[in-house]
RNA sequence: GCGGAAGUGGCGGAAUUGGCAGACGCGCCAGCCUUAGGAGCUGGUGGCCGAAAGGCCGUAGGGGUUCGAGUCCCUUCUUCCGCACCA
């Protein structure tokens, strides 16, 4: 009698598959269908928890499933080792981000590896190393040659106290998180941009082709995130004064209830229109602290309505009314034109705009049916289409038609266009920290902006930097690094001490694994052709909408560089949900962590992953239940145990199905029966859906029913029974792997589990001989039969109808109509 | 605020195509076994009425479509996630 020793066990066959290098994938191997499986790479934080291992555990289980149906299959993984923790550490406790990142890694790689996921090992990357981030450089160059990287202000968040840039997550509340006592101020500086919206019609226009591989609420998150909308622009003159402004809408047809303009506190005219008005300096002072506030969207977007009017008026081309011109904090200076004609009647942050100043309420559209709008009662915007009035020569019109006949007349008549926007921004790449790529230019006085070479790549990140979190970029410290020469005049110059956004590194890092020792390329082209696209990428919903987005946009530059020869990286996306602790994402800062590394210790790793992939089904949130992975750990106790029993007398016997054997007892073909429709639908499950709790609900079952038909030694030829046992072995193995191997070894198997074809499901075995039909009176079931399995509808509805529950429930009534679902049920509507 | 999801027993969840609501697991209850253990085994477990047979109610709330709705439609509510410098 052997015990369950998950530790033993799952050490023992760790190094076999170390030893037999059974997960290395093969490049362009054309003998087998190559399948690439993909999770989203981690970022060294020091602690993997079971928020990670349940992302790692589903692809592991589909590399494994699809290796088992004859794939070549490519699973790496590597450490997205940039960013700002490592900072933070450099900070608070004086280490190094270099080593404090290195260390985490190693942690974590003894993790990964304890937990035994089939990983392609020898394709690891950092980011952080300069054989990676060199190819970022390589990457900015390119763009940069091509006017896709380019430089403009914008405006961060920016601590007076520290006298440093903040990330949006540093600033709390409006607050810096190293003062909370210091208000975040905003700051314009110099920045590096990639024109990601160059792209913008481009990745819109390839959303319906990932339709279907990809989450549908990932696709319509992206779509609204970059938000084209049609529209038109508009000019509105400015009264005594030689300018106009111009205004973006998508309801032009709205355009005669306008009753104010509005514009952004950081509009480029501004300065120009409050020349000479009363009251100046008052307004300057609103306007710097409107532009000093928090750069965080939802701060915007929340914060109560504020404004106030500049003195100046306008002119509505259309109706020829004297418009306010008011200032507004809601009005966002990046997006459209940066001004907005404020409709109260039909814009509800208009209308609330309106009431807190009282600002006039027009109505110029009314519904095409129910009560009309009148301006004195409305307690919100009316913000449907439907018909104009007061709108001159425009009313009656449907507010369709309006739309576009207005955009036309005012091309006609030169004071506005029909025009499409984009949401999307481009992408802000610049940072003012140490811990990232180098950005690869250098500022000459005579020459500017200049690239650095190719043959100079990388430029390396200093070592020995002292990070302090206040002042300028830790990098302008480094006077050896920083001083160096321009390469067009070989004069002095300074290099760049932005570093870039991380998401550079992870936009592209999945082609690295392909040909991760390429010191001459990012990667071969021939190789990345072979696994490219990604068959199936895991991550979290988190990643839905930036990390995805700035993806696919490298991908079509790749593709405008010749280097791949597709245009959308990923075939399939799988959105898995969080792990919920006490009802909370579990993370480290809110110190509900259940650390992977325990569980592997406490329970052992298969354990662990059978719980999280049978706790909930992978796209849903799972909430961590320390009772619940008891249950999990019980039935691999219960399953060892079962096959410790019969092993042993089965160790010697060839396996063969009951069918096949010919005379079969009932037990045998029940037990057959009951593993070929386990099959089916765990088959399924892996193809399609991956439901993986329902797989390991359907393995649970089966061997419940495996227990409740003791003794298994008799009325069962060993012949069979093992046959069953070895199918139920496999169908767990991709799931929990080492317990598998084994339990395959202890049925007597010298080669490995991790060189088996995944078991075949047979119809034939599978088929029911009776089944049993619920009967429904007017839709309550009222009976149960139990039919032969290919029972005729006729012979069905006979015997439905004259069932003892069912007759005396019908009789005398008038018989409406009987649905017959064959092999379902039945239902007898009576009158 | 904008955008995206999700609401089913005491709990996690199942019901794949509109067809038996609650599979499987946790917890709980009762019993068995025992070298007394947080182990194993057997049975029970949505609510209400009933001795039972059985009946009625029940998938966040309200309305609708249908022979039939957890599933489709309308509407209200609640919770969670993202919002561009966290990764």
């Amino acid at each position: 009698m052997a015990e369950y020793d998950p530790q033993r066990i799952e050490s023992k066959w760790q190094r076999v598959w170390e030893e037999k290098g059974v997960f290395r994938a093969s490049d362009g191997d054309s003998a087998r269908q190559k399948y690439y499986v993909l999770e989203m790479l981690p970022y060294p934080s020091g602690t993997l928890h079971m928020g990670h291992m349940r992302n790692y555990t589903i692809g592991d289980a589909v590399a494994r499933f699809k290796r088992m149906r004859g794939y070549n299959v490519l699973h790496p993984i590597g450490w997205d080792a940039f960013g700002l923790p490592a900072e933070n550490a450099a900070i608070k406790r004086g280490i190094a981000p270099r080593e404090w990142t290195n260390a985490n890694i190693a942690q974590m790689k003894a993790v990964c590896r304890r937990f035994g996921f089939s990983y392609d090992w020898q394709r690891e990357i950092s980011t952080c190393e300069p054989d990676y981030y060199r190819w970022n450089q390589w990457f900015f160059l390119r763009m940069l040659e091509r006017g896709l990287a380019y430089r403009k202000r914008s405006r961060v968040n920016w601590c007076p106290q520290c006298q440093t840039v903040l990330a949006n997550e540093q600033v709390i509340d409006g607050f810096c998180w190293q003062h909370d006592a210091t208000p975040v101020e905003a700051k314009e500086i110099e920045q590096w941009f990639l024109a990601t919206t160059k792209f913008a019609d481009d990745l819109l226009e390839s959303i319906p082709r990932l339709e279907g591989g990809w989450p549908e609420r990932v696709l319509r998150m992206q779509e609204n995130w970059i938000g084209k909308s049609r529209g038109a622009r508009v000019k509105f003159a400015v009264e005594s004064a030689n300018t106009t402004l111009e205004v973006f809408t998508t309801r032009i047809d709205t355009i005669y209830g306008a009753t104010a303009l509005v514009i952004a506190a950081g509009h480029a005219k501004l300065d120009e229109l409050l020349e000479g008005v009363q009251g100046r300096a008052a307004m300057d002072a609103q306007i710097k602290s409107m532009l000093q506030r928090s750069t965080k969207a939802a701060d915007i977007a929340t914060a109560e309505k504020e404004g106030f009017f500049t003195g100046r008026f306008a002119v509505n081309p259309f109706s020829g009314d004297k418009m306010p011109i008011w200032v507004g904090n809601f009005v966002l200076a990046e997006y459209g034109t940066g001004a907005v004609m404020c409709v109260p009647a039909h814009d509800q942050r208009d209308f609330e705009f309106a009431k807190e100043y009282r600002l006039a309420i027009k109505v110029v559209v009314q519904p095409v049916s129910g009560e009309r709008l009148n301006a004195e009662r409305m307690a919100e915007a009316y913000t449907e289409y439907g018909r104009l009035e007061n709108s001159g020569e425009y009313s009656g019109l449907g507010s369709e038609e309006a739309i576009g006949k207005m955009a036309a007349d005012a091309e006609a008549g030169s004071f506005g266009r029909a025009e499409t926007t984009y949401r999307l921004k481009d992408w802000g790449v610049s940072r003012q920290r140490y811990w990232g790529t180098p950005i690869p230019v250098v500022h000459c006085a005579i020459d500017g902006i200049v690239a650095v070479p190719d043959n100079e790549l990388p430029v390396r990140l200093p070592e020995n930097v002292t990070i302090t979190g206040q002042g300028q970029s830790p990098l302008a410290s480094v006077p050896e690094w920083l001083n160096t020469t321009c390469p067009k005049c070989g004069g002095p110059a300074r290099r760049e001490t932005d570093t870039m956004d991380t998401f550079v590194d992870s936009s592209w890092y999945f082609y690295r694994y392909t040909d991760p020792r390429n010191s001459s390329a990012p990667f071969d082209k021939a190789i990345a052709a072979y696994w490219f696209p990604i068959d199936q990428y895991i991550g979290g919903v988190e990643h839905a909408i930036l990390h995805l987005i700035y993806s696919r946009f490298f991908c079509k530059v790749m593709n405008d560089l010749g280097l791949v020869n597709h245009r959308e990286p990923v075939t399939r996306l799988f959105s898995q949900g969080m792990v919920l602790k006490d009802g909370a994402k579990m993370s480290k800062s809110k110190g509900n962590i259940v650390g992977a590394i325990d569980i592997a210790e406490k329970y052992g790793c298969d354990t662990g992953r059978l719980y999280t992939l049978f706790a909930a089904p992978p796209e849903k949130d799972l909430e961590w239940s320390e009772q619940g992975i008891e249950g999990s750990a019980r039935f691999l106790n219960r399953l060892f145990r079962l096959i410790d029993k019969h092993g042993p007398r089965l160790k010697t016997v060839a396996s063969q199905t009951a069918a096949n054997a010919g005379a079969a007892t009932p037990k045998e073909k029940l037990l057959v029966r009951r593993l070929h429709q386990t099959l089916k639908r765990v088959t399924e499950d892996f193809e399609t859906r991956w439901h993986f709790n329902t797989s390991i609900a359907l393995i649970m079952e089966m061997v419940n029913e495996l227990v409740a038909q003791e003794p298994l030694d008799q009325n069962v030829t060993p012949a069979t029974l093992k046959s069953v046992l070895e199918g139920l072995v496999l169908m767990l193995s991709p799931m929990a792997p080492h317990i598998a191997e084994e339990l395959w070894e202890m049925l007597g198997h010298g080669d490995g589990v991790y060189s088996q074809k995944w078991p075949r499901y047979r119809e034939d075995l599978a088929r029911e001989e009776q089944i049993e039909v619920p009967v429904q009176v007017n839709g309550r079931v009222r009976a149960r039969i139990t039919v032969a399995a290919g029972v005729a509808e006729e012979d069905l509805k006979a015997r439905a109808m004259s069932d003892s529950h069912v007759g005396p429930l019908i009789a005398g009534k008038q018989i409406v109509k009987v649905v017959v679902v064959p092999g379902k049920l039945v239902n007898v509507v009576v009158r």
